[in-house]
DNA sequence: ACACTGAGTTAGCCTCTGCTAACTAATAAA
DNA sequence: TTTATTAGTTAGCAGAGGCTAACTCAGTGT
């Protein structure tokens, strides 16, 4: 089954937790999402079965090269499209939080045609 | 309690059926969103609920004063963001679509600033 | 050695919002 | 008149995705 929102939220945040502390675990999802901790179990348990976690033994989080592959291009968006409201002079805290909306909903040709805009 | 995402679909919907025949059933809106009877039957009675839709003995919809507030603020920014992503260069259909998933999403302060750059 | 803390999991609840099946009631057609 | 169609409703299912309560288990401190 395909990944729903909730999943690429997930991995975004895993990738960028990733970036900042190189060492991820479920609790550091959690705090960083603010979602409880058997919200995130499931969450794992489901990024996990459909290939885009690895957990090894001592919890760690890693992604996989399709989880990778995901994480990246939500992440772009998320980067573009905030600082694409930014630009139109959106305040910086609710352009991230409606890029954040945004970057899961729209389609590529979308997105890419918004990208031209920004660079 | 606030109005879901749905909730404004379902008003939206409403709204433009009665711009476009002046008259609006259950079973329109059920054709038009391409949703089941009961999926619409259920939906009319949270909208008429929350005061949003009053219903007549001949099963008319109409929107209230609250209801055609948000209905016609959802349809702006249905209009606006379309017309946005078209200027961006994107068909009309794919535009139509994100605008549609972004419209129940952003902020008024990101929703404004767009609709400037639309004018 | 025993108790506390922190992290992860399991079980199970809730809301939202789609769905089908099946009923009701009114109108139209044979 | 009896039947068929159309519209709306009721009952109940499914799945996504939050939540709390409570358990496990490892590491720490007294």
């Amino acid at each position: 089954m395909p990944l729903q929102e909730s999943g690429e939220m997930y991995l975004e945040s895993i990738y960028v937790l990733i970036k900042e502390k190189g060492d991820v675990h479920a609790i550091d999802v959690s705090e960083h999402l603010g979602y409880s901790k058997p919200s995130v179990s499931r969450a794992m348990g489901i990024l996990k079965k459909g290939g885009y976690i690895v957990v090894d033994n001592d919890d760690h989080i890693r992604l996989t090269d399709e989880g990778l592959k995901i994480a990246e291009s939500i992440y772009e968006r998320h980067t573009i499209l905030t600082r694409f409201l930014m630009d139109l002079g959106v305040d910086e805290e609710i352009a991230a939080e409606d890029a954040c909306k945004i970057e899961h909903a729209i389609s590529d040709s979308s997105f890419e045609a918004i990208k031209k805009q920004v660079k």
